[in-house]
DNA sequence: GTCTATACCTGGATAGAC
DNA sequence: GTCTATCCAGGTATAGAC
């Protein structure tokens, strides 16, 4: 049976309390931002003592790059593989609207860790931004990338600039970690009506 | 003349290093948030000694109080007066784009205040977000009733639901004082392409 | 109005028992 | 792997001289 399985399986236990401690680090940071997210804080929400988190983690700062590495990863990889999983002849205008439902649905739903990612990065000191940097990087790439692309299939208009349409376009996406409710509304009802607007613009078609 | 003046007209001095000090907090805030920002680090780069803060401001938290509410207030009433200047007949086209361009300049000329007042209001203790909270929620209202009387008036799709779309539309514009470098372009171009998108979309004229 | 000096507290981090 | 106890740096805030 699994119970005595593998005694010594590396980090079993220990497993267990360096995700609780991360949530609850990603919870507070979110929140609070760094300066106001407190070891012994952390400590109290995930159950343990202040001086026990030494054991899994070297420093706050640790925590800090796993919780800011977790978020990208997390968003970064879902748009990745959504975009992956498309037949090669997908249109352009399909893969946008997958990528934007993917963004959306990546962000807004592993809370926490996105949700700090994308509102501390900024104010957490340079000497670890860089950690999660070339993540940041690729992830900006893979959004040029496809925005260029369509832009030169014809899928996007000529007289638009995509160094300013792709920031445009992802703050509006971003931002929604600052408003959106789920008792609201579903993801994907947002996920549509922002890809209607991108696509069509808010005028009504003209007669 | 003017110098001996008015002798003891009201705190003319005072005014002075007041200011200092709440220039050098809205540029510390902006890029360290609220937990990292220290007085004695607002009291160096203002050029005084940290117990000298105290002569000017109560707490820490009086600063950031009035940090938070001139940064909300300035994109406020630069929107609300440019709409104001416009004649009462303007069509809504014109006057959702004279917003745009409002928010946008308002938003990246006054910098660190604005910057920090939307950066770091999500971070602050929730006992003064409520300081600046009418303010907020006017701004909100100012823009929900200026996009719903321009759906009203055929302006807007009526498929397009205004409580998502404003919160998408302002997202992308507060996004911008993340990414936007002056030495790059100017505001008005950014505000130009923003105008473009949220009217037409980004797909090109069907044929 | 600003300084110096300092009280007091809380934070991150370490040591060693269990 | 977690606890208790503790060190020390640095934070906000105050007192009183100038």
């Amino acid at each position: 049976m699994s119970e005595p399985g593998a005694p010594s399986r590396r980090g079993r236990k220990s497993e267990i309390s360096r995700g609780q401690i991360l949530d609850a680090a990603a919870r507070m940071l979110r929140r609070q931002g760094y300066g106001n997210t407190t070891l012994r804080k952390i400590a109290e929400v995930a159950g343990i003592q202040a001086g026990s988190i030494y054991y899994h983690f070297a420093s706050k700062d640790e925590i800090m790059d796993a919780v800011l590495e977790r978020g990208v990863r997390a968003v970064y990889e879902a748009v990745r593989d959504a975009l992956a999983a498309l037949p090669p002849e997908t249109p352009h205008q399909r893969r946008i609207e997958v990528a934007v439902g993917g963004h959306l649905e990546a962000l807004l739903s592993h809370g926490d860790y996105t949700s700090t990612s994308i509102r501390t990065y900024g104010e957490v000191p340079m000497a670890f931004q860089k950690k999660s940097q070339p993540l940041r990087d690729a992830y900006v790439v893979l959004w040029q990338d496809l925005l260029a692309a369509a832009q030169a299939a014809g899928t996007i208009r000529s007289d638009l600039d995509t160094h300013v349409l792709r920031p445009l376009l992802l703050g509006s996406l971003n931002w929604s970690v600052e408003w959106y409710d789920p008792s609201q509304r579903p993801v994907a009802e947002i996920a549509a009506q922002a890809v209607e607007m991108l696509f069509y613009g808010i005028l009504p078609v003209e007669a």
